[in-house]
DNA sequence: CCTATATTTTACCAACAAGTTAATTAACTA
DNA sequence: TAGTTAATTAACTTGTTGGTAAAATATAGG
C-alpha cells in the first residue's frame, strides 16, 4: 500500500517540470489537442502523453473526447491552494523579518563585544 | 552532462514534499538546528539532512555554523518567483474565463440546434 | 586525550520519473 | 473494408528520490 499523495504535493510536483509548465501556459489560450501541445517540443508524443497524465492526475487539466482528438482544458483550481500556501511566506521574502533579524544579530554581537571579549 | 535545472523547477520540486514544506513552516519561527527540525518526524537524521540539502540547493534555506550545530534559516526569496508564476493563473481559478467558456458553449449548442439538426 | 553531541557522508536499496520505440486502440474518410 | 490520423499503452532504459544503517567528521567539555 502506498500512502496517498496530498493535493499540494501533487500540484507542486506537476509544476516542477518546464515542459508541463509550458503546456499549462499554452492552455491559457484555450483548449488544445495533444498534437497541438506537443508541437513546440522536441520530444515524442508518448512523452507528452505522460506529462498530460501527470497534469490530469494533479487536477490541472481536464480531458474530453472529440472524434479522434482528446482536447485538454486548463483547470486552474488546484493552483489556488498552492498560491495560498506560498503567500504565507510573502512577509518573509519581502524581508520585513530579515531586517528584524539583522537588528537582533547586531545587538547580539554588541553584547559579545562588551560581555565576552576573548 | 546534465542540463542545469532552472530556479522555478528547483523551487517547485523542493516544495513537492510534505516533510520539506513542514520544515519551511517550522523555520518561520526562526533559526533551527537539524535535530530541532528532525524532532517531529519519524525519520532518520540523514533523511532530514538530505531534505535540507534539497532545500538549500533550491535556495530556500541558508545554513551556518555555530559550534557543533548547523542552524538553518529560511530564505523565502525564491518563493517570490514561484508566486508570480502561479498568480498568472489567478484569473483562471477565479473562473472569470470559465464563465466565458460556458457562454460560448451555450452559444455553440444553440447554433447546432438551429443549423445542423441531425 | 577521551567522550559525548550534532551532523554529514557513504553505500546501499526500492520505487518512481522521464524519456525512448514499437504496438495498439479509436475514430474518421474514401 | 482499407487506410489515415490521433493518441495511448506496453516494454524497456536510465537517472533520480527518499529512505535506511553504519562509519566518519567536527566541536565542546571534562
Amino acid at each position: 500500500m502506498k500512502m496517498p499523495t496530498d493535493q499540494l504535493t501533487l500540484t507542486f510536483a506537476a509544476l516542477a517540470d518546464p515542459t508541463r509548465r509550458a503546456i499549462l501556459k499554452k492552455l491559457t489560450h484555450g483548449q488544445k489537442s495533444v498534437t497541438d501541445l506537443a508541437a513546440p517540443f522536441r520530444m515524442s508524443l508518448p512523452a507528452i502523453s505522460k506529462h498530460l497524465k501527470v497534469l490530469a492526475n494533479a487536477g490541472l487539466i481536464e480531458r474530453s473526447r472529440e472524434a479522434q482528438w482528446r482536447p485538454c482544458k486548463l483547470r486552474a483550481a488546484p493552483l489556488k491552494n498552492a498560491s495560498t500556501w506560498i503567500e504565507q511566506y510573502r512577509e518573509f521574502w519581502e524581508e520585513r523579518l530579515d531586517r528584524l533579524d539583522d537588528y537582533l544579530k547586531k545587538l547580539q554581537s554588541k553584547e559579545k563585544d562588551h560581555d565576552d571579549p576573548k
